[in-house]
DNA sequence: GCAAAAGTGTTGTGTCTACACCCATGT
DNA sequence: ACATGGGTGTAGACACAACACTTTTGC
């Protein structure tokens, strides 16, 4: 006897400056009408990642998902009340200026306030949130929070919804020039109709996952020629 | 139609200086001969941590495994030429004062020196050393390496072993005893034969794994009350 | 006394936070 | 002019690496 096995996503997005989930309202038993993550079965021949592209497909287009990594497997016999599940669960990120079009029963839902999920889904989501947290501190996953280009004070304000708690603009600019992150592009965004000096434009150096602070401490011995 | 799961682990410890992972020898085909990771199928009604804990039960005794943490689930079609396989690794690690007795096609290996593993074994046992690698450098993990008590030396070994450059003795303890993850126990080490002065002795305060260096940039705001 | 091993003191450096101050624009 | 938002400069805090120096033992 074999379990079924599932993928599921935690696809975060920052909208009107708080950090959201993709929920999906499930139609039938169990935890008919609940939120939950979306995702489904795997198919034969197809890997995890490949099988929550291909679910998420129905949602967002591909294209929009701009990182996606592997969180973590669930495998309580009792987190399905109907049958023996396993569920792979996914971090999915969708940089803020992309609107995907979604289905009746999607929408999204602020982590901050989160109803209550079908499953263990509550928890996973909340697992998705802290690996971003984290990986905010030491990569450049703040690629796929963003736009293309943006200015400091738009970055600043994603790092603040996914953080939670303040970010100064000022330093936030350089921890990341300097570890070379951003990249001034030269260009320079009007003020608006408050006034305002204009702001200048950057944009992420990669669009691939890069840690950027290896060890925090316990580096190897500085070597030297 | 449904994937087989199977569990399997990369056990570590310190032995002879050195970070070894525990192999199993393949008594069938496919890599009959080969080396490979232990582990084995999950059983209806148990979770993926007890099916690796029931696995491992055969080579080492449960209570000498002094942390398990799940790595990834490993999911390419091909990774099992026979069967469509799925596989959650795991991270388990041993203190180095333990010697389990071991079945007769069960050996520790130079993780350094690996031989050719069976399947994507290889990968996964880097991948374990790269999570414990990691870790020794923000959380407490050390504790799982490490004797209930030892000298700075001896501690400065395991760490030496597991990240594979050279560490000071003297900083180590500094940075351990700030952060409050290593206790004094007021005892001496009698110095050996060649003299030298007697070591004091230390203990992890705890033993189960805990976050000490949580942030290392982008730090919330300093609250002044 | 001398070698060996452990432990302490001290300096320097890199990286971040905090905050005061300066700059460019709209009204 | 002045409010508004963006940007720079600088000082301080902190944590760690490096290394010289001191302590305690065996022979």
């Amino acid at each position: 006897m074999r379990p079924a096995q599932v993928t599921l996503a935690v696809v975060l997005q920052v909208r009107d400056g708080r950090l959201q989930v993709l929920l999906w309202q499930r139609a039938e038993e169990p935890f008919k009408g609940a939120w939950s993550l979306p995702g489904g079965y795997l198919a034969p021949a197809e890997t995890l990642e490949q099988s929550i592209r291909r679910h998420l497909a129905d949602k967002v287009d591909v294209r929009e998902v701009a990182h996606l990594e592997q969180l973590e497997t669930r495998s309580d016999p009792e987190r399905h009340p109907g049958e023996w599940q396993l569920a792979t669960a996914y971090l999915g990120l969708v940089p803020s200026d992309v609107n995907p079009a979604l289905p009746e029963d999607t929408t999204w839902h602020a982590v901050g306030r989160l109803p209550e999920l079908a499953f263990d889904h509550g928890e996973i989501t909340l697992a998705g949130r802290e690996r971003l947290r984290a990986k905010l501190s030491y990569t450049n996953v703040g690629f796929a929070l963003a736009p293309d280009t943006f200015t400091l004070s738009e970055l600043r304000d994603l790092y603040v919804a996914a953080l939670g708690h303040a970010v100064s603009a000022t330093n936030l600019k350089r921890v990341l020039l300097r570890r070379g992150v951003l990249l001034p592009t030269g260009e320079l965004r009007p003020s608006g109709q408050g006034g305002g000096r204009p702001a200048a434009c950057f944009r992420f150096e990669h669009s691939r996952l890069h840690i950027t602070d290896p060890f925090a401490v316990l580096r190897p011995p500085r070597v030297i020629d």
